[in-house]
RNA sequence: GCCGGAGUGGCGGAACUGGUAGACGCAAGGGACUUAAAAUCCCUCGAUGCCCAGCAUCGUACGAGUUCGAUUCUCGUCUUCGGCACCA
């Protein structure tokens, strides 16, 4: 063994070791309980940052600990590997999207093994390999035989400049991310997916998401954003057509004094000239305007028959609802502005409690209250006038209870090249005809130019393009448009139970392991990517693949990495050495820094793990990540906060070093021959099996598990054996640390393990076992307060009666003076720890 | 606006179901070893006051409340972060 503690030749030993004996390998196992360990899979882009080594390294503890603890556990890594960064790289370098994913993949695999985690590589998958897409295709499929997938005509995101649909996460302040020019709505026909079939159900099953954090549970329920209400209609007059409105609030319904309609309805474009209505579609969506134009119709109030003006108006949105409202601008603040900027009338129909409203309202009161003037509703409380104005309206015909929800159909097309292909063809005849499923997978054709110009470049790929129709054998052409990025990683945690080579719909290999244990990624990822996997679940349960509702159990969303930043008023944010002293190297300007911010290449304040592994090894960048925060919240990166626990660990090379010699047989301690020292060794290291097991188990509490390894350090550093038995402690001592260190920092915990005299792997060891007997101080510090204030700390032995403990305060000469003189009117007695007396 | 968090030393963070606030680490200061430095080891380290070996008072964003006792529970206020947002 080696005095001086080198990451580099200790880590290379054993991760070429564990590789070669397949230590990270696993297949199904009746005789253990299994455990399924997974972290969000990366985007190759070629380099992994410190959010994926935090990531990584939380799952990897995990699924480390775990079998340990006698899991058999499923640990598998692949690569969301198709995308536009590919394609880009292809327009700029002349790379093809494929070399450039594949060597990107190479890289960042190489890495990720550097860091010393331990998967299963046979189950890899890259979801840009026909062998993994070909199942994507499988499920549209599915999807389409299940009328889950249709097409239609849409308003998408458009960038005129790059001739591109833009996802909405790719639209800037209105401007394509990439050319900045502006983005229109253009209608286009586009695949999608009815996810709102699912709505109710996914809402419903967020009640399951026991092992969710709150928040992502919450975000996914106000994405789904389920509302109940009314659809009443408002007949035009002079016309025998109706408009259908949908409210919340039907209560306020005897209050509406006009109705407002989207610029896309049909009757605006039948009652306004589209010349006139183009410019209010210009400024649909703009949060800052609330501009309408009078369609010279009135609409009669199903309830009261009274006349109201309709207007088109640029903040009614088509797609939710009915695309129509009432406007109640005494109730609603949006109705209140636009009725004050048309000189519209006000009307109060709800007073809250029994004062009367002001004669003249400042803003809307949208709170419930009793309801006036309202017919025979009046004197209703809201919530019961909401049911009866409901049942009335169904009653005369006139409408309906219903529920809308904000969800909307998961749009799938995408104008681009690096992803899968839509399995369908498009024939004169036939229409759109899906290709069968004999016929899958449908190939990506590698033979392509990529000019960043004209949409998808499969369009002019003529041998991928024309194809016999599959129905009537006539001359036909494929979908161009590929799949959204978002379908792959719907699913691919299910693909991973089956070794690469096989069917991924194997039951057998499914139910060894799903649903997930525990699911470990950004918050980022609280909504689409959660929301879609939870989606093609209950798709894939009702295809009868298998009979789970929800794909991941325990959900851990761990925070983002930061680090200061350094910011010049006129150069922007700097790398620190280009902060001198606080002063612009460029400019001389005063460096405003120490903000915390997320560790990003344009805030200049990122780390590269790769550096970070040459200067210190994998270990040391592991148990710093781990440490510096719990999982769940933001780390800051601290440069000396690394050396620490580089010293730890060379602190722990050191004492194992020094005491590798004292291997000797550990079975039978005497515990009445240690020494006083060793004795309390002993009970320390029971101690410390027990806070590091229960921090772990207990919401994965690394940081405090860490913080109480490093507690036994410092009591085992300083400690000397003096008889055989007390040699033993050391060596259980030694032992029970490294085991508990394995998961943490495997690769060092390994090396010392074998260097104490082991030939067999740590990780093939059971988790070490506390003993509560053996943990137990036999003194304890009893408290003792008067009147809540801390005045005496006594030494008192275990099993304290709580009258004894009274009595012992008492008698103590510090109480004395505080009590003399006064009288006592209560002892308050925790047992074993405090006594509190109350006197006056 | 709605929903969800968070506020504790110079810093990152501890404190189980109300019971010694500040574990562990970082930084800082002092000391030992060394010709010197690095490394290592030891000590101090919330604030204030004092007739400082010790003791007292204050202290977990702020203000109330419940309690023998509150970082922890209740109500209100402020600050801050994240998500959604003209969803009728």
């Amino acid at each position: 063994m080696k005095e001086r503690y080198e990451p580099k030749d200790v880590e290379l030993k054993w991760q070429q070791k564990w590789s070669g004996a397949g230590a990270h390998n696993t297949d199904i196992d009746n005789e253990k309980p299994s455990f399924y360990c997974l972290e969000m899979f990366p985007y190759p882009s070629g380099k992994i940052h410190m959010g994926h080594v935090r990531n990584y390294a939380i799952g990897d503890v995990i699924a480390r600990y775990k079998k340990m603890r006698g899991f058999n556990v499923l640990h598998p890594m692949g690569w969301d590997s198709f995308g536009m960064p590919a394609e880009n790289a292809a327009i700029k370098n002349k790379v093809h999207p494929a070399k450039w994913t594949y060597e990107n993949i190479e890289s960042m695999k190489m890495q990720l093994n550097r860091m010393g985690f331990s998967y299963d590589w046979r189950r890899e998958v890259a979801t840009c390999s026909p062998e993994y897409y070909r199942w994507n295709q499988w499920l549209f499929l599915k999807f389409l035989e299940r009328d889950l997938a249709y097409k239609k005509k849409s308003f998408v995101n458009w960038c005129g400049s790059c001739e591109t649909v833009l996802a909405n996460e790719q639209v800037i302040d209105n401007r394509c991310w990439r050319c900045d020019s502006v983005v229109v709505q253009k209608e286009l026909e586009q695949w999608f997916f009815r996810i709102t079939k699912y709505a109710q159900e996914l809402l419903d099953g967020c009640d399951e998401l026991k092992g969710w954090p709150e928040r992502v549970v919450a975000m996914q329920k106000n994405w789904i954003g389920r509302s109940e209400g009314v659809e009443a209609d408002f007949a035009i007059e002079g016309s025998d057509e109706k408009i259908r409105i949908y409210t919340t609030r039907p209560d306020t319904l005897f209050g509406a004094t006009f109705v407002c309609i989207a610029a896309a309805h049909p009757l605006s474009t039948k009652f306004i000239p589209e010349e006139k209505l183009s410019g209010l579609k210009a400024i649909y969506g703009d949060v800052e305007k609330k501009e309408g134009i009078f369609t010279g119709r009135y609409a009669v109030n199903p309830v009261n028959n009274e006349k109201i003006p309709i207007y088109a108006a640029n903040f009614v949105l088509m797609e939710y609802g009915t695309g129509a409202i009432m406007s109640v601008p005494a109730h609603d603040q949006r109705d209140f502005e636009f009725a004050k900027k048309y000189n519209l009338p006000v009307r109060t129909v709800i007073v809250k409690g029994k004062t009367d409203m002001p004669f003249e309202l400042k803003e809307a009161f949208e709170d419930d209250g009793y309801l006036v003037d309202s017919a025979q509703f009046s004197g209703m409380t809201s919530s019961e006038a909401r049911q009866s104005i409901g049942k009335f309206l169904e009653g005369k015909g006139l409408g309906k209870v219903t529920v809308n929800y904000k969800l909307r159909d998961w749009g799938v097309s995408r104008q681009r090249y690096w992803g899968t292909p839509i399995p369908v063809i498009y024939c004169e005849k036939c229409r759109a005809v899906p290709v069968p499923e004999k016929d899958l997978p449908v190939i990506l054709p590698e033979n392509i130019e990529f000019t960043g110009k004209g949409g998808s470049p499969l369009v002019d790929a003529s041998e991928f393009l024309h194809v016999k129709c599959p129905a009537c054998g006539g001359s036909a052409r494929r979908e161009t448009d590929t799949m959204d990025t978002f379908v792959d990683s719907s699913w691919y945690f299910v693909r991973y139970c089956s070794k690469k080579d096989e069917h991924p719909f194997i039951k057998e290999n499914i139910n060894a392991w799903m649903p997930v244990h525990q699911y470990i990624g950004g918050i980022e990822h609280a909504v689409l990517h959660l929301l879609y996997s939870r989606f093609f679940t209950r798709v894939m349960r009702d295809l009868g693949l298998f009979s789970f509702n929800e794909p991941f159990e325990n959900l851990l969303t761990q925070g983002m990495v930061c680090k200061e930043t350094y910011r010049c008023p006129e150069h922007e944010w700097l790398f620190p050495e280009e902060s001198d002293n606080g002063s612009c190297v460029h400019c001389g300007r005063d460096v405003e820094k120490g903000r915390v911010e997320k560790m990003s290449k344009s805030k200049k304040n990122v780390i590269d793990p790769d550096e970070l592994i040459n200067r210190y090894g994998a270990d040391t960048i592991r148990l710093f990540s781990l440490f510096a925060a719990p999982p769940e919240k933001d780390l800051e990166w601290s440069d000396q906060g690394v050396e620490g626990a580089a010293r730890f660990l060379n602190r722990i090379w050191t004492i194992v070093n020094k005491n590798s010699s004292a291997v000797s047989a550990i079975e039978h301690i005497d515990i009445q021959s240690l020494s006083p020292q060793a004795a309390g060794l002993l009970r320390k290291t029971h101690q410390t099996i027990r806070k590091v097991t229960t921090d772990i188990e207990r919401e994965y509490h690394f940081n405090t598990a860490i913080a109480a390894l490093m507690e036994l350090i410092n009591e085992i550093s300083p400690f000397t054996p003096i008889s055989g038995d007390d040699k033993k402690v050391l060596v259980f001592s030694l032992r029970s640390m490294l085991m508990m260190l394995a998961p943490f920092t495997p690769h060092i915990a390994e090396e010392l393990w074998q260097a104490m005299g082991s030939s067999t792997s740590i990780f093939s060891e059971a988790w070490p076992k506390w003993d509560d007997d053996l943990a137990k101080e036999n003194e304890v510090e009893l408290v003792v307060q008067i009147n809540g204030k801390l005045r005496a700390k006594l030494s008192a032995p275990v099993g304290l009666m709580d009258d004894d403990a009274a009595k012992m305060a008492l008698e103590d000469e510090a109480v004395k003076s505080f009590i003399t003189g006064k009288e006592i009117k209560k002892v308050v007695v925790v047992k074993g720890r405090l006594v509190n007396i109350v006197v006056v």
